[in-house]
DNA sequence: ATGAAATTGAGAATGATTTTCAATACCAAG
DNA sequence: CTTGGTATTGAAAATCATTCTCAATTTCAT
């Protein structure tokens, strides 16, 4: 029970797990504050809200893309007078100032996530669907570099890798 | 009059320039027909209408990257009995076939360009909708090594970037 | 605490795309 | 070349996501 190596939480009074959780609401906060602060806006309750649903979104479940509709939704479950216009509104603010990303994929709507510096691809099996995330820097920057060549600035993209797994390479092998 | 050394065109009889465009046209027709049976659907006006204005869009202006309602007015111009819904209809067959790739972005409407076998990715403006075509070795040559790396055999892959054109940047500054 | 200015919610408006349905066109079989 | 079953069509209505309008409310510098 004696208190043992502990690292982190030396700068922080004596707390229980519930105690760590406010506090780092309490940091989330004041990072949404200065965000919405730096988009020139007003810090009000609604907005406070979308921004921690939005970063629920990414935290808790797997989806990091989430539509409007969605985090409306998420947002409604915890405070039902928000309108779905302000959650629009503020997402496409969001949006200009690039602390979201927007992504549209096929015939669906927009897809928005927090900007994170991480983003990872996708290689997928067109055989048995497993996918793969991975990473790599050499293409983020090639993809900068064609971007700059254009004159854009770039601010998302989406790749995605087909093709066959070793297992179902082998498996086709054996046919 | 005595049968030469002629290649092609010795199954044609000689033409003038505009016999030619007749004789390309006919070939487009049946490309064209060859298309739309692929599919397993029936030949028709309309259908043959579409897919020559669409051609055309390529050929003729410069951008490839075409919109149901340009699309759908460039077949009015031809035939005004068209209706718009068979234009949506059609090209999204077209693109459930991958007889035309779709892109679509931000708030702006869908695009569309006939299928070529020349392969490019995409940079698109999230503000504008502006579309730039690009091609680059490094990046396909480093996905191919990615999966590799997972033991995969890439097939195909969809690489779409995102960002600010020259203009909105602009714009946006101006603001 | 106060008031100008920003923000909000509700619903109407918009714009793109899809669906519905009766009339029509396609095409395989005769 | 007719015929008939079925796919396709045009027009209008329906749907879907997103944006706009506006009166009521809230924020925040003072």
């Amino acid at each position: 029970m004696v208190n043992t190596t502990v690292t982190q939480s030396t700068s922080l009074p004596r707390q229980n797990s519930s105690e760590i959780i406010k506090y780092k609401e309490r940091f989330q906060q004041d990072d949404f504050k200065k965000m919405i602060r730096a988009m020139g806006l007003k810090i009000t309750t609604q907005r406070m809200l979308i921004l921690a649903c939005l970063h629920d979104a990414e935290a808790l479940s797997g989806e990091r893309h989430v539509t409007a509709q969605e985090l409306f939704e998420k947002v409604s479950a915890l405070d039902n007078s928000v309108g779905f216009a302000t959650v629009y509104r503020f997402l496409r603010n969001l949006a200009e100032k690039n602390f979201v990303t927007e992504v549209r994929m096929g015939g669906q709507s927009s897809r928005y996530e927090l900007t994170t510096q991480h983003h990872h691809d996708h290689l997928t099996c067109t055989s048995c669907g497993r996918i793969c995330e991975f990473e790599n820097p050499k293409i983020e920057k090639l993809q900068t570099q064609v971007a700059e060549h254009f004159g854009f600035i770039l601010t998302s993209h989406i790749l995605e890798l087909y093709g066959t797994c070793p297992s179902c390479q082998a498996a086709s092998q054996m046919k």
